[in-house]
RNA sequence: GGGCGUAUAGCUCAGUUGGCUAGAGCGCCGCCCUGAUAAGGCGGAGGUCCCAGGUUCAAGUCCUGGUACGCCCA
């Protein structure tokens, strides 16, 4: 290869600062010496250089900051939706639905890491033609906002807030939950993702609690809402249920000793008692719900045992009995039953509280019955346990629920009444012992839940809640899933559509206080039944007689009218109590963020379903269900399009996700300062996370540092190159596609098929697909196409060649950019500025790949060329022959290798090999290997393939004429195996990749060859001595050398050569003189001394 | 307790309808190349494909049963 670098530049350029200014730059806050970022175009002026000057190793981060403002400055962000036209009717709009987030917490990288796809995607469809409007949600009910102004107010519980009074609890929740939107907004912000914060949407917003409460009123309309009791974790002590969410909380289970009782019930007799009384034998650690108990089950494959004891009988699990031993001492068992056989029989209540109850005190059956623990016979009290709810409720029995809101028996409990229920355990068995009803009375320890307010046991109790009948249109759920695109794949008939297909009716209602009330009036006296669904303000005017500013509590209670339906006008339409599950809320987004049905009617009726969500795959239990749930029962539509599901964070252990309450990361400020925005967002698009799998993610490790190493500086520094030269020649280049040139064509035609594969991916979805297919694009241009191209922008003469080469790289730098943007807004956008002077590249067009060159036969081509010059490397490496080392030449022997004629160049610089030689005769260079088509011979041959492997491995087989072989007493036709190629023994060669051809090296070293590669080894010892005397790369120098004694011919042979590629101007033999910079060092074997001295002055 | 998912090199992950000696990137070691590059090339070390059975000519892949971890539900 012909280094002229320094020769072609030192004669002409003088006075740029090439080398000089580097240190300079490296103290610059940015990637440019002035702030060409925002400077048009120079072309104009021809005194100025065309391009910016570039700072070969600059601050990302401090590069993105510019960005950032300039595009504050430029409204570039809302140009990029307004240049994109709506369309007719809003076709040409691309929908994507924000999944509103909490925003009384910071954001943390969870958070980013969602933000970056819901802003990579919409960046694309811009770039697509496509008008993507971005409104920022917030989702502000909840029982997260309540417990954050409880803890803030310093109150805790039902009672307590309403002491405080609702009106003003409600209105610290307003005005607290939104307490981190100033933060949310600047991260997101600083991470360059593109929303719109003015124009947002609050799940508080009148507007928005008006469509909930048209969406509920719709539900009513279609006979799609119930109410029903239901058992729940209930903390009598804060008045309050308590959601799953909030029983979980730590140390909310811890060991509780409870009374655990055995109790008899008396069976009311039937045929086959043969007269005498049976009762059966129950088991409980709660025994203040006997009063309430209404049935027992049992197993129906379990065995009971019957025991005889004083003209009793006595039914019980039979592997129980041993538990009883002593109670049950001198007992006579008498027979077993089987417990489908118990079903049916009925018992005398225990207690006479609930005795008319219908249906009730009966055996039922339940599968989930056992005999781990107590008499395989399970007390049933279907107001406080939801096994024995849902039992008793298939079986016809009415819940009964005598404990009132703080825990205390009510009036029906006649004996205990206004006694709390655990206090009411001892009297309760002291009760039972003189009924004679207590077999044994223990104590039990057990893990038990506890209010993590309060620190008092939870109970269990029913309450009312307001229920959707998911289940009626559940399978029309599983049906509407079908047309939804779901990343990764499988979430679609796995963990959602599995999640569908058993869905349960939704509970709706909370006993809570922040959020849209439910629109339900009720008649307060039961003799005159009456309700009233209201969806909208205009209906609350209309029967109300005013028109609500805020739909919140406690305002909405006060609205109370008489009762139509009762003539006497005594009583009281009033709303109940509830408001509605926030999951409700946010599953309304695609229209209650729009006010639909009030305003956007047509508008909204032709952009649902919305084309794209993006959030963690755990939310198809949250909102990517419930927007499901409301989309079908109100639309019957699927609400989505694609979906993608991205999976967590978890710390770099991988034992726990990222949490907040962990504290088990680094602060986003730091990365953002460091790393810049855009390598996390590399570093977290183009990982598995976005194919639904987990991320270790540590903000110190290497990971983030690879991006900036591997993607960000490639693209850097290629945009440096070309700046570099541009400036230095005084070229503007301009984008063509249209060169003649080898590489050029190269890399044009790799650029059209970067540009099909990324749109192919990103139109499915696969950002880290994107990510991969424009790392291997840039491999291919910064370590094949630049670095083989080099010497044309090194060449003094201002050639078409050169300019071809200028034009390309601009074409393919630019286009690369638009391409990236999506993935690396910052970064692309600093480099796109800096090539074309102006704009934005997220204000371009998506490229199109027909303006660019379609060859694929020469990009297949060049990557053989590469697979040759990689085998050849190793060959070389294998027979210890370095590269600077020329070699008479290389032979590549293979069908077709012909076509390599044109490239051969290429690899005769890259090997440094004086002759390539392209050949068709395989045999003379290669053996062949048999390789049978397993997938085709398998089924056919079955166990004699055995045998035919075995000939395969030992080489025993044999070509016919007629194109079979024989192996292993197998014919095998052609078509069912392929021969492959082996180097032949005893020749330096070794097989390309695909077995199809070979690579002969000719590894004879002449003298005339070592000669010359002695002269390359001196000449990059030089280069290095240049280097670390930190001479610029256009000076002259004074050389003395001092080579060891068998290399002084060779030298002397290649001086003008040497000279020239180390701009020597002297060349003298011997020690270097005084004041010249020295270097000791070798050459070959022997000691090398170099002498230097610039003549730059 | 139930459901779903995951388990492959030090790390992060590919691995198609079962089919060649299980791959990639990063990291590590050695060599090479290097005046745009914080880069690049070649080679090496590194694997009981979580375990145990089974089906098959052939299992990382399919089946059964475990184990560990994650998520969800109870």
């Amino acid at each position: 290869m012909c280094r002229r670098v320094p020769s072609a530049h030192g004669s002409r350029v003088e006075g740029y600062p090439v080398g000089e200014g580097r240190c300079l730059q490296a103290r610059r806050p940015s990637g440019f010496r002035q702030s060409a970022v925002f400077s048009p175009a120079m072309s104009s002026n021809p005194n100025q250089q065309p391009y910016p000057d570039v700072d070969p190793r600059p601050s990302y981060p401090a590069i993105e900051r510019e960005i950032l403002a300039r595009w504050k400055e430029e409204k570039t962000f809302e140009q990029s939706v307004a240049n994109r036209p709506a369309g007719k009717n809003g076709s040409n709009e691309y929908v994507f639905y924000d999944g509103p987030p909490f925003a009384n917490g910071l954001p943390h990288y969870g958070h980013f890491l969602t933000s970056y796809a819901k802003d990579a995607v919409p960046r694309y469809q811009t770039m697509r033609g496509r008008r993507v409007e971005r409104r920022f949600g917030w989702d502000c009910h909840g029982l997260p906002a309540e417990m954050a102004s409880e803890k803030e107010l310093g109150i805790s519980g039902r009672q307590a807030i309403q002491d405080h009074g609702i009106g003003a609890f409600n209105e610290h929740c307003r005005s607290s939950v939104l307490k981190y939107a100033g933060e949310w907004e600047s991260y997101i912000d600083r991470m360059a993702r593109w929303v719109d914060f003015e124009d947002d949407y609050k799940t508080m917003d009148l507007s928005y609690m008006e469509s909930v409460i048209w969406a509920f009123k719709q539900l009513w309309d279609k006979g799609l809402l119930y109410e029903k009791h239901r058992v729940m974790p209930y903390s009598w002590a804060a008045e309050t249920p308590l959601s799953n969410f909030e029983t979980r909380l730590d140390n909310s289970y811890r060991p509780r000793q409870d009374p655990a009782v055995t109790v008899t019930l008396t069976l009311v007799p039937q045929d086959g008692d043969q007269g005498v009384p049976h009762k059966i034998l129950i088991w409980t650690t709660t025994p203040w719900t006997l009063p309430s108990n209404l049935a027992v089950a049992v197993g129906p494959d379990i065995d009971y045992a019957v025991l005889e004891q004083d003209g009793v009988r006595y039914v019980l699990g039979a592997a129980t009995v041993g538990k009883l031993q002593k109670q049950l001492a001198g007992a006579e068992e008498v027979g077993t039953v089987k417990g489908r056989d118990l079903v049916g029989r009925s018992y005398e209540p225990l207690f006479p509280y609930f005795a008319d109850q219908e249906n009730a005190f009966r055996v039922l059956g339940a599968d989930f019955v056992d005999t781990e623990e107590g008499t395989g016979i399970v007390h049933m009290a279907p107001g406080f346990g939801e096994d024995d709810q849902l039992i008793c409720e298939a079986n016809g029995i009415e819940v009964v629920v005598p404990v009132d809101d703080s825990g205390r028996f009510t009036e029906e409990v006649t004996d205990w009444v206004g006694i709390n229920v655990l206090e009411a355990n001892k009297p309760i068995i002291k009760h039972l012992k003189e009924a004679g009803a207590l077999v044994k009375h223990e104590t039990y320890e057990h893990n038990y839940p506890h209010c993590w307010r309060t620190d008092q046991p939870l109970i269990y109790k029913a309450l009312g809640s307001w229920y959707v009948r998911v289940t009626d249109f559940r399978d029309r759920m599983v049906e509407l899933n079908q047309e939804i695109r779901w990343i990764p794949e499988h979430v679609r008939d796995g963990q959602f559509g599995k999640w569908l297909e058993g869905a349960r009716d939704w509970s709706i209602s909370r006993n809570r206080f922040w959020g849209t009330p439910i629109p339900i009036w009720k008649s307060d006296d039961p003799a005159y039944p009456r309700m009233d669904c209201y969806g909208s303000l205009d209906e609350l005017e209309r029967d109300f007689g005013v028109r609500p500013k805020d739909l919140h509590r406690p305002y909405i209670d006060e609205l109370v009218r008489p009762n139509p339906d009762d003539p006497t006008g005594k009583s009281m339409m009033r709303r109940v109590p509830e408001v509605l599950d926030c999951w409700f809320e946010s599953g309304s987004m695609p229209y209650a963020q729009v006010h639909y049905p009030f305003e956007n009617k047509s508008w909204f009726e032709s952009h649902f379903p919305g084309d794209f969500i993006v959030e963690y795959v755990a939310q198809t239990r949250g909102w990517f269900y419930t927007l499901m749930v409301l989309g079908t029962a109100l639309f019957d539509r699927a609400p989505f399009r694609n979906c993608i599901c991205h999976g967590i964070l978890l710390e770099p252990s991988g034992e726990r996700k990222l949490g907040k309450r962990y504290g088990n990361y680094s602060s986003p400020d730091e990365v953002f300062e460091t790393r810049g925005a855009d390598a996390l967002r590399w570093y977290m698009m183009s990982s598995p996370i976005m194919r639904g799998g987990n991320l270790r993610f540590d903000s110190g490790d290497t990971g983030l540092g690879d991006v900036t190493r591997l993607v960000i500086n490639p693209i850097w520094n290629a945009f440096y190159f070309f700046t570099l030269y541009a400036n230095i020649d005084g070229t503007r280049a301009r984008f063509r596609t249209d060169s003649e040139q080898l590489l050029d064509r190269y890399i044009l035609a790799k650029t059209r098929e970067l540009v099909e594969t990324v749109g192919a991916k990103m139109d499915a979805y696969d950002l880290a697909g994107t990510c991969q297919e424009i790392t291997s694009f840039i491999d291919a241009l910064n370590n094949w196409y630049i670095r083989r191209s080099r010497d044309r922008f090194w060449g003094a003469e201002a050639t078409q060649e050169k300019q071809d080469a200028y034009d390309t790289l601009y074409t393919v730098l630019v286009t690369l950019c638009k391409v990236a943007a999506p993935m690396l807004p910052f970064i692309t956008d600093a480099v796109f500025t800096g090539l074309v002077g102006e704009g934005s590249v997220h204000l371009e067009d998506w490229p199109d790949a027909e303006n660019l060159p379609a060859n694929h036969a020469l990009v297949a081509d060049m990557d053989r060329v590469r697979d040759v010059c990689s085998v050849t490397l190793a060959l070389r490496e294998e027979h210890g022959l370095r590269t600077r080392l020329p070699l008479a030449s290389l032979t590549v022997a293979g069908r077709d290798s012909a076509r390599l004629e044109s490239l051969a160049h290429l690899m005769r610089d890259e090997v440094n090999v004086k002759a390539v030689e392209l050949t068709e005769d395989l045999e003379a260079h290669a053996t062949f290997v048999l390789a049978p088509d397993r997938r085709l011979l398998g089924p056919k041959l079955g166990k004699a393939m055995k045998a035919v492997l075995d000939a395969t491995r030992s080489g025993d087989w044999t070509l016919h004429d007629d194109g079979t072989v024989t192996a292993g007493g197998q014919v095998l036709d052609a078509g069912e195996f392929e021969l492959r190629l082996e180097s032949k023994e005893g020749e330096t060669s070794s097989a390309l990749p695909g077995n199809d051809a070979v690579v002969v090296l000719d590894v004879v070293v002449t003298p005339e060859l070592a000669a010359e590669g002695w002269a390359r080894d001196l000449v990059r010892k030089i280069q290095q001595a240049r280097k670390e005397a930190d001479f610029a790369v256009t000076d002259r120098i004074e050389l003395a050398v001092d080579v060891p004694e068998g290399c002084v011919a060779a030298v002397k042979t290649h001086e003008a050569y040497i000279k020239e590629q180390v701009l020597a101007e002297t060349l003298t033999y011997g020690s270097p003189s005084d004041g010249m910079f020295t270097v000791e060092t070798t050459l070959g074997e022997g000691a090398l001394t170099l002498g230097l001295r610039s003549t730059a002055g």
